[in-house]
DNA sequence: AAGTCTACCGACCGATCGGTAGACTGCCTC
DNA sequence: GAGGCAGTCTACCGATCGGTCGGTAGACTT
């Protein structure tokens, strides 16, 4: 793992925590190997986060503000709700193949959450999710969207397009080379379907 | 943890990891932990898995011949596709509900598995998506399924129910009750309307 | 020149990890 | 009754975990 030495060493360590915590997980990923990633010692990540478990909250922290703002600026260059949902797909996939780390941190942070969540006031990702429900609420009031429940709708979104993601090098490893093509070429086509028909007044 | 006294120890700690693996993932629980739901040393454990690697293998290995029986079953018991994928929903709620852990651990799996592939000749979970995409092939060749790209198909519908499934516990800690009761209320019959529409020629 | 601050270090801590060795116990078989 | 075997135990191992400690080098302030 290499990180960017241009940066102020506290950002390359949220760097190489996001990818370390995203490949192992919270438990798997030890600060030793963080720190090691930079050439530092333990003792001086410590230094810039105090412990293991503020680390990884400013990891989530960061990849939560950048994705809410990410929907904001959608939501305000176009009107049109449904031209906003298909940049929002476009967008998705962009991500999941500029930073592939993002889906997996924010799938184990919601398999870890229960166990954690009780020390924390604010999940990370309710802003995120409020403007993404906002859309669909929106577009309901113009009455171009069906009347799906919200929250239902994107959970399902976002959770037929991150499966599809980690699942990727799975499928690339144990199913024909022609099927992984597949599945890369045709998941953003098939979300749009998805989205077209089930929620898009005709 | 609980675990059923009746059974033998074997399957008594099967079933006692497969909790503790969907809770915490691989790294999260030790095998302290697991032979303790039992009551017994961890040296005990041992004695009936070799390895933790071993027992977490036997724990997938379970799970994924479950699951392949349980498909199998509903593609004996009807004939017609289209009521093979409902039953399907169907089952996949049930599941949801009954068996809690299996969408932990199947995503935990996917997560963690580029990293411990290597060792696996032939993944757990083939021969159960095989299954499904033989349902989505064998409607098209009726012509009463619309030519979607099978793998695409399937991955989308399970991603879009596991991770509402696993987002359930965050929904209902940090979005209003209404909003929980929802989507509990409301998201098979969305998965049903979308392959209805997505799949099913009209 | 003295004091202060940031960044970093190696050494060390107690706890826990997965795994091993050897002994004990109760049951079945010869 | 002897021997084997399955199952369980206590005790221990080296490795690694997250975190603390005292201290150092250098830049900046006064």
């Amino acid at each position: 793992m290499k990180t960017n030495p241009s940066l102020p060493t506290a950002d390359r360590l949220l760097e190489a925590a996001e990818s370390l915590f995203a490949q192992k997980g919270f438990y798997g990923a030890s600060i030793r190997d963080i720190a090691q990633c930079l050439s530092i010692a333990k003792s001086s990540l410590l230094h810039h986060y105090p412990s293991k478990e503020k680390l990884y909250g400013e990891v989530l922290n960061k990849i939560a503000l950048e994705m809410t703002e990410e929907v904001r600026r959608i939501r305000q260059s176009v009107n049109d709700e449904r031209e906003q949902l298909r940049q929002f797909i476009r967008l998705l996939w962009e991500n999941s193949q500029n930073k592939p780390n993002r889906e997996n941190i924010i799938i184990r942070e919601m398999l870890d959450n229960p166990k954690r969540a009780d020390k924390v006031k604010k999940w990370f990702f309710v802003d995120y999710l409020n403007e993404l429900t906002g859309i669909i609420r929106s577009g309901q009031a113009r009455g171009i969207f069906k009347p799906v429940v919200p929250e239902v709708f994107i959970f399902q979104l976002l959770g037929a397009h991150r499966y599809v993601v980690i699942s990727m090098p799975t499928v690339k490893q144990f199913f024909p080379a022609e099927t992984y093509k597949k599945v890369v070429s045709e998941h953003t086509r098939e979300l749009e379907a998805f989205v077209g028909e089930r929620l898009f007044v005709k």
